[in-house]
Parts: C-alpha cells; sequence; structure tokens
DNA sequence: TGAATATGAAACCGATTGGTTGTATAAAGT
DNA sequence: ACTTTATACAACCAATCGGTTTCATATTCA
C-alpha cells in the first residue's frame, strides 16, 4: 500500500468544536473512550465517533490495555496546519502578532 | 446587537479546500467573483458560495465597483487560528516543554 | 460461572454541505 | 434601445455529518 487517500484530513478534523476540545483533553495524558466521553454532553458513541476521525487525521494514537481502549494525542500532523497558516502571516492586520510570533520561533 | 454569533467561524472556513485555495489567489490582490471562478472546475454560482462562508468567517472582505463584486483576503482572523495551533506546538516541536507540560497537570 | 464494564458496529435520522440549474436584476457596451 | 456581462437568489439534490439507539463481543470482577 502506497498512500492511501485519508477519509479526513487534518483540516476537517479540527474544523469541529467537540473534536478540538477532545485534543486539549488529551494534550499530555493519556485517555481511555469512557473517561473522554464522560466529558461531554453526548453518548460515548459519539465521542468515539469523534476519535476515529481524529485517528484518519493522525492526530490521536491509541492502545488497547485489557477492555480498554487509551488515547494520546499526536500533535505532529498539525505542523501541516501551521505550515499553511505561515502562507498568509505576512498579510496580517495585526502586525505585534506577527512580531510576536516571529520572535518566538527565531529560538528554534 | 452586540457580538452577533457568526454562522460560519474560521475553522469550518478552511476545512474546505476549495475555500483554501480561494484564500491563497485573494492573496496580495483583488479578484472579481468571475475571476476567481474562472480557476475552478465548478459554477460560479458555487464559487459565490463558498466566498459567501470566508465573508462570514471574516476572511474576505468585498466592495462592489459598477457591477463587479471584488473581494480581498481579511487574514487577521486566522489569528484565532494560530492561537490555538500555539498551545499544541509544545506537543510536537520541543520534547523540553512537553515534559514540562507533563508535570505540571500531574495533579490530575 | 455469571454479572458488570468497555468498546465496537450497524442501522437510522434530521440538518448541513457542496454542488447544480433556472430566474431575476443591475450595470456596461454597441 | 438592445444585448451582453456580473452577480444574486431560490429551489433542488445527493452525500456527508453529528448525533442517536440497539445489539454484539471482549474483558474483568465477585
Amino acid at each position: 500500500m502506497s498512500t492511501s487517500p485519508k477519509k479526513h484530513d487534518v483540516f476537517q478534523a479540527i474544523a469541529d468544536p467537540t473534536r478540538r476540545e477532545i485534543l486539549k483533553l488529551l494534550a499530555g495524558r493519556e485517555l481511555a473512550v469512557t473517561e473522554i466521553a464522560e466529558r461531554f454532553p453526548m453518548s460515548r458513541t459519539a465521542v468515539s465517533k469523534h476519535l476515529l476521525i481524529l485517528d484518519e487525521a493522525g492526530l490521536v494514537q491509541s492502545r488497547k490495555t485489557g477492555r480498554e481502549k487509551r488515547y494520546t494525542l499526536q500533535a505532529e500532523p498539525l505542523s501541516e496546519l501551521e505550515q499553511w497558516l505561515s502562507y498568509f502571516e505576512q498579510f496580517w492586520q495585526n502586525k505585534m502578532s506577527m512580531l510576536k510570533h516571529l520572535a518566538e520561533r527565531k529560538e528554534n
């Protein structure tokens, strides 16, 4: 299998506010499906679907431990977004945030 | 009216590849609807709808000149995206700050 | 072993999305 | 004046989205 065409890309994945919340939740820790679903006013199944979409976009990783499936953040694919964004920074109205961003980046 | 709840936010607006292309097209120049639509394999009406969504997200500005409606990029709302992204940068660029982040939320 | 728990999978549903065609209207060109 | 051009608006359509409920299947606990 070469480059299998992903059904969901990063841009689509983060378009949904619930999925963005899930990503923040998973930032720095590993959580099981139920633990994640507890935080949302929707069914576990719905959350599970969101996790699947995030997985397709490569934004989460999962690992089975016993009967649980535990998810972790995989932030790296967000670099695609960052790269896309960087093109537009020169068109910013707010020069300050642009300069700040540039300065922060200098340390790399 | 205070802050009118926008029907489309930035995250949704950039989720579609056509709209992302339109934004690139408008980077640094002003184009009329027809001029934009020429570049895409779809009807002018379809492109017009994409422009409306981009407008709702504040990502383009329009100005009527004669019978034309000319659009320009308004990149500033992308700062919301940048801000959102900046939270996650530590999870793929810099392992040290990632470890720091992990330590900070240990008590949960 | 039997009950409780964690998850997945399938069928379904209403709303939204991304596109179309057709019609209307205003502005410009001849 | 008439035609062409630029655009908007409305109706329509199939596919996808975000959610639900129901059922099946492992795994763990008592």
